[in-house]
DNA sequence: ACCGGTTGCGAAAGCGTTCCCGGTACTTCC
DNA sequence: GGAAGTACCGGGAACGCTTTCGCAACCGGT
């Protein structure tokens, strides 16, 4: 016996079909078609994830509205002080934590800053992580890391996560492949500040951090013109990023103020992977006319040359002295000491953060982006003081 | 003039006081309090946050409701292949990326796993975390990581972060003061899975990710007793933590198993911290009765004693011989390379992500933990194979 | 003509917040 | 004593999405 479930008419009902498995059924008398209820199937199905307390539930303990909940969570005006007392201790008690992802949809932010990095193998980007994040939590933002993995798609796909998870802002630093920004465009477009820092590119118009690279380059050969090196090669990186393009200018301007010859064939490129590493070392030692010293664009290149050439009996720095980028703590550990220039890591990222934040503050409809150019030191270790000389 | 908004009544307003800085009035012929409308005050405020499209934008573009839109875009049922085609086409046009905060509200899921881990400047926690990326990304998960600093209060912080942002799931490796879990029940009393990694702890219930630490150590320290070591000390780890007992335990039955005394004085502990290794190195190297071998908890601590032990002028191995753990990069870099033994790192990642989605997947009311011991292979280099023997 | 069944789409209820508006009750002041 | 002002609180829309369910339109077989 089948009841229309608006008007309770019996006789009236007719078989109308099945939908979705389920017989539906027809009420002539109100012309409205129905199924029934699924009779109580299922009432406790799978509740493994247990539900999490909201602001509903400590409004409904303390018989008040969400609304007064979530001022006195904020410490809102417009708020008693027993009330906020008695709000925070049900909080407590309940162990309520805000979700996140409602704050997120309601405020249109995410409290998230995105930070892409080409990969964090190596030291020098986990420091640079770890400075931004020295600025970003205790202002309450957390950081959503992606590493490219040096892959030009991988970062376009990384910027559509970002996208998606809207964060805040972004912190970027370009893989040696992309040859150009137009995935970044789109946080433009949508009003995202972006920061890019360390890699970056001239044909963008964003605030950036980097340190003086050309200066920091010219310093570092000028050190081995000094220490005795005839012969200096440069391992350079791609020159889609202005980092490489400005370490090379720096190697060249060294060597020509100090009226030293500029041999194309001491520059070996290197596309930034581990593995090409080795290959530019091999490439670099094999030479008929082998360089006494070497410039390397940054210190895996650099310590990757030295181990090349242990194996070959090539006596560092006597017959080659080498002077590699950054100050990663592994190059304070080979043998010999590896001579440097120092970057500021942990410094670069809380800069970018601070220039992120000024940004995403900035009320004025026409932004100014700004470049902060950090400095460099020359550490000085064995591995470019040549005993002979 | 003023008019009810109400029923347009003009002569019974009376003003009722200040509101909010506005002048409010109470019509005495509804019994209605009301305020004027702002009158098109800012009618373009700060828009510099542009609006993002969404599936009502891609909606109203085509003319069809948002529930066929979030049907096509998902490849569901009950939808037209050409609608579905239009769909996409105008998502594509429109560069349309769904809304992560409000997909995860809607769901209940956020699509992202966090990842708690005590540092990422060593390459260990880096590899391990990029292995779980590897599983997880392709999932269309992706990872939050955060790093307690070795800090408990930060290990804390880090599971109230990911809690409200409303992780799906856990991958944690604790701190080495980390005195319990109780932080993490938490998790587990919402129905989040929670996968525990590399540092563990014994008591509590859930899946784990290790390596036979115990195997690894004695296999350590058997190597060294094979190199004609007699005195052989080892730098442990803050005993709160499993895999810290197991590789203690490790090297002690494998010395009494060769029947060699065990002294407890050549035992010290590292609280993890990295200026804690150069004092665990200085305290060693200074005994008058100077150990001839070491088994370091880590490679990060044997890397520290051979700097330490360089500048006092001890030889390696020949004065002391040295074994790590983990087989990190630097390991091979440094003079003498390092013997250590090797963990597979992107593997622990790796193992640690299906086993997460293992949990996540699993229906059954009682889930049933699971602990999977990975192995790890002794590498020999120099730092251990003493000349004279 | 009618029933059984299929296909495709729309309406609307949530998800957990924030925040704008009203509204009540009370105090203060002329 | 009435108007001005203060202190608090509740209702409800909005954020962008998923999902359930209702319903029209159709088709084929009796």
């Amino acid at each position: 016996m089948i009841k229309c479930v608006k008007c309770s008419e019996v006789d009236a009902i007719a078989k109308a079909g099945i939908i979705r498995g389920k017989q539906r059924y027809y009420c002539a008398r109100c012309d409205y078609y129905f199924t029934l209820p699924a009779a109580e199937i299922s009432i406790a199905t799978n509740s493994s994830r247990k539900h999490q307390p909201t602001i509903v539930d400590i409004a409904r303990e303390l018989q008040i509205s969400k609304s007064t909940v979530s001022r006195a969570l904020h410490g809102h005006a417009d708020i008693n002080e027993e009330t906020r007392k008695a709000v925070l201790d049900v909080a407590k008690k309940l162990d309520y934590q805000p979700n996140l992802l409602a704050y997120g949809l309601a405020k249109s932010k995410s409290l998230t800053i995105g930070i892409i990095v080409p990969e964090f193998i190596n030291s020098f980007f986990p420091y640079v992580i770890i400075g931004a994040q020295e600025i970003a939590n205790p202002a309450g933002y957390h950081v959503l890391i992606c590493q490219s993995n040096e892959s030009y798609q991988t970062e376009i796909d990384n910027t559509n996560v970002l996208m998606s998870s809207r964060v805040d802002g972004i912190l970027a630093s370009l893989t040696g492949k992309t040859p150009n920004v137009d995935h970044f465009k789109k946080f433009e477009r949508a009003g995202i500040p972006i920061v890019y820092f360390n890699r970056v590119t001239t044909d963008v118009c964003a605030s950036k951090v980097i340190v003086d690279d050309y200066d920091g380059a010219y310093q570092g050969v000028t050190h081995l013109i000094q220490n005795g090196c005839k012969r200096i090669a440069h391992i350079a990186g791609p020159q889609n990023l202005q980092i490489c393009r400005d370490r090379l200018q720096g190697y060249k301007d060294a060597l020509l103020h100090h009226d030293m010859e500029l041999n194309e064939s001491l520059i070996i490129y290197h596309d930034l992977n581990p593995e090409s590493a080795l290959h530019c070392a091999q490439h670099l030692l094999d030479v008929p006319d082998r360089p006494d010293g070497l410039f390397a664009l940054n210190d895996p290149a650099a310590i990757a040359t030295m181990q090349v050439a242990k194996e070959k009996g090539i006596r560092i720095p006597d017959e080659l002295a080498v002077v590699g980028f950054s100050n990663e703590p592994t190059s304070a550990l080979v043998e010999p000491g590896l001579t440097t220039l120092a970057q500021p890591m942990a410094e670069i990222g809380k800069t970018a953060v601070n220039l992120l934040f000024k940004q995403m503050n900035d009320t004025s409809d026409c932004f100014i982006p700004e470049t902060k150019i950090l400095k460099t030191t020359l550490i000085v270790r064995k591995s470019s003081l040549k005993r002979q000389f």
